[in-house]
DNA sequence: ACTCTTCACTGGACCGGTTAAGGGAGTGCG
DNA sequence: CGCACTCCCTTAACCGGTCCAGTGAAGAGT
């Protein structure tokens, strides 16, 4: 890449037509004291006349704030353009990131080690002044990271997987309790989970979190399944968990994001069994999704956008020193809609 | 926000370690010639061991280039949570980004004039070193306000929508005149189409280009609804659609996306209408969410992230001084699956 | 032996801001 | 009248790189 051949104009420029020094200039543009009323004005109107405004780059440089955030997400393509959580995730970052006017520096990786490459390449090069880091894993490497450099950072995801970075994190565990314990009162005794890729943190609570709650309701048959949270992996999970006789296979099945509970919906009726008379079908996020099928869909819901804003208020707090630690948003809870029923038998 | 406590290593410091001057290390980390095989190897050494590479924000003030794209888009939150087109545009994009090790500046704006201020800002700024402009409107301000700026942009919209500026498009209009071809040939005659957001410019060419293709069909009824992209918008189209008796009402509707494709085949479904024998209905974009619904959706399908990573590398070739012009790119295809078939009648 | 190139590298100005230290004018007070 | 104290504003040193003119030494040519 290479410069342009726009004639920039500079706090030089201004200064000269406010007839000040490029302190003054940068004295008004920061609100800071040591400046009369009527210098602020002047030199207001000289940029304003000039069309200048800061240079980011180099107020940065000079080793104040920088404005960006950064965020490296860590999935196949094929499945995030799909997965509305991060869409609406990345709504609720931004909607308090311009307040601060401050922006999202956004990449897509391939794997983890990439992940940490970025990330330190953009602290190392001050591109961002602190970082969100979403999709622990167990041991993930980001926590020793962020220690070493020393980068501001919040962590998406329980503080069981994110060391002593300050986390926001939903309860999954509490959640996926409610969604089976739901399940159990209208009448199932043979529950599925269709859960999300099994590295991920978030993935292991919820599965030993499934394991549990059927084990204590003891359930008469519980089944878990791992995809990559594609659509087509929830329809081949759907299906090879319906294909059994009907006596052995889930009355209900709860899945890991909406869109595989969509999918879901469209093998049973590929397959002739209907929602929710013969399969209850339970989705997770609830995405607008979840309302435009037929039937519309159960689901576990929470506030992403809200979760997103909470997310980055966090960071906003760390960067400014403010003290870290664990923040709980609200657990999802369960807003029932025509997927699922008692069972039929 | 304010700085961090960690102890930056500079570029002085690889430069005493490797006992050599700063503009040696500069040399040997943009690959310049000049420098010896060995002191080379002594610097990239010497960088190893302290752990540093180069500043981007010193490297940008200094004149070099920015490895930074911006991207504004101006839609509601709600909605490009669940538009597919956008995550996987942004995905194409980065594709090609990551390989010049650059990265994706987002911002989400509420409306053009915030737009055109962040743009402007972060040009001014040297925030990035060219932008991507999506969903241009009649008489957009984008294109005076980058001739203005002399910014480096890449256009997504055609070429009469675009003015001068460099532009990939695809072309809606023969695109729409073919779905309605394809429908006509299976018999229909009486056609709907639920477009998008009525002040876009590709939703006036896929109008304008609906009415033509109707009128040279002599199609006995043409009906065009403005809605905002959303599924709640869709269904509600679709609804008042189909509420008319059935020998006025559509046989087959043709939608913006796919989104609203979904919603529309839930909508017939609550309101007992089979699909397709009752009506044929027709989705765009084609994401993976055309194969998860039952009946699967026909669609009009184009490579979106291939899409996007052309709109990257000719960004690329712009920001480096190549030619702009008008880059089309293959049009949509109609892809048919379970959700059209001639009418029942 | 002398000049001319070439090669490898250095020194320092510069990018566009921030910021601490400093200076001059005006005012209050003894 | 002199002194201290504000209030406003300027000066100049950075921040961490890039880039270019320049230097010194080695090798080539005559």
């Amino acid at each position: 890449m290479t410069a342009t051949p726009t004639p920039r104009v500079t706090i030089k420029d201004v200064a000269a037509r406010a007839g000040v020094s490029k302190g003054a200039v940068s004295l008004a543009f920061n609100h800071k004291p040591g400046l009369s009323e009527a210098t602020r004005d002047r030199i207001f109107l000289a940029a304003r006349e000039l069309g200048w405004s800061p240079s980011l780059t180099a107020r940065t440089l000079a080793g104040s704030r920088v404005d960006v955030v950064g965020l490296a997400v860590c999935r196949p393509a094929r499945v995030l353009g799909l997965e509305p959580w991060y869409m609406e995730f990345v709504s609720g970052v931004e909607s308090v990131l311009a307040e601060h006017s401050s922006s999202l520096l956004l990449r897509l990786v391939r794997n983890m080690d990439e992940e940490v490459g970025v990330q330190e390449a953009w602290w190392r090069g001050r591109q961002i002044g602190g970082s969100i880091l979403v999709d622990f894993r167990a041991d993930d490497p980001r926590v020793a990271m962020t220690e070493r450099l020393g980068m501001p950072v919040v962590a998406v995801g329980h503080p069981s997987l994110t060391g002593g970075l300050t986390s926001v994190w939903t309860d999954d565990a509490t959640a996926v309790t409610e969604a089976v314990r739901y399940l159990a009162a209208l009448g199932h005794r043979r529950i599925a989970r269709v859960g999300g890729a099994a590295d991920l943190g978030h993935t292991s609570i919820r599965t030993a979190a499934f394991d549990e709650a059927a084990g204590a309701l003891a359930l008469a048959g519980a089944w878990q399944v791992a995809t990559d949270f594609s659509g087509d992996a929830g329809a081949r999970a759907t299906r090879s968990l319906l294909t059994a006789a009907p006596a052995d296979r889930p009355t209900a099945i709860v899945y890991d994001n909406d869109i595989m509970a969509v999918a879901g919906l469209s093998v049973a009726a590929e397959m002739g069994l209907r929602v929710p008379e013969d399969v209850s079908l339970l989705a997770w996020d609830d995405s607008q999704l979840c309302r435009l099928t037929h039937p519309t869909l159960s689901a576990m819901s929470h506030d992403v956008h809200g979760f997103g804003a909470e997310v980055a208020r966090t960071l906003f707090s760390v960067i400014t020193g403010g003290e870290g630690g664990s923040h709980p948003v609200p657990t999802p809870v369960l807003t029932p809609r025509g997927s699922t029923a008692p069972p039929k038998v």
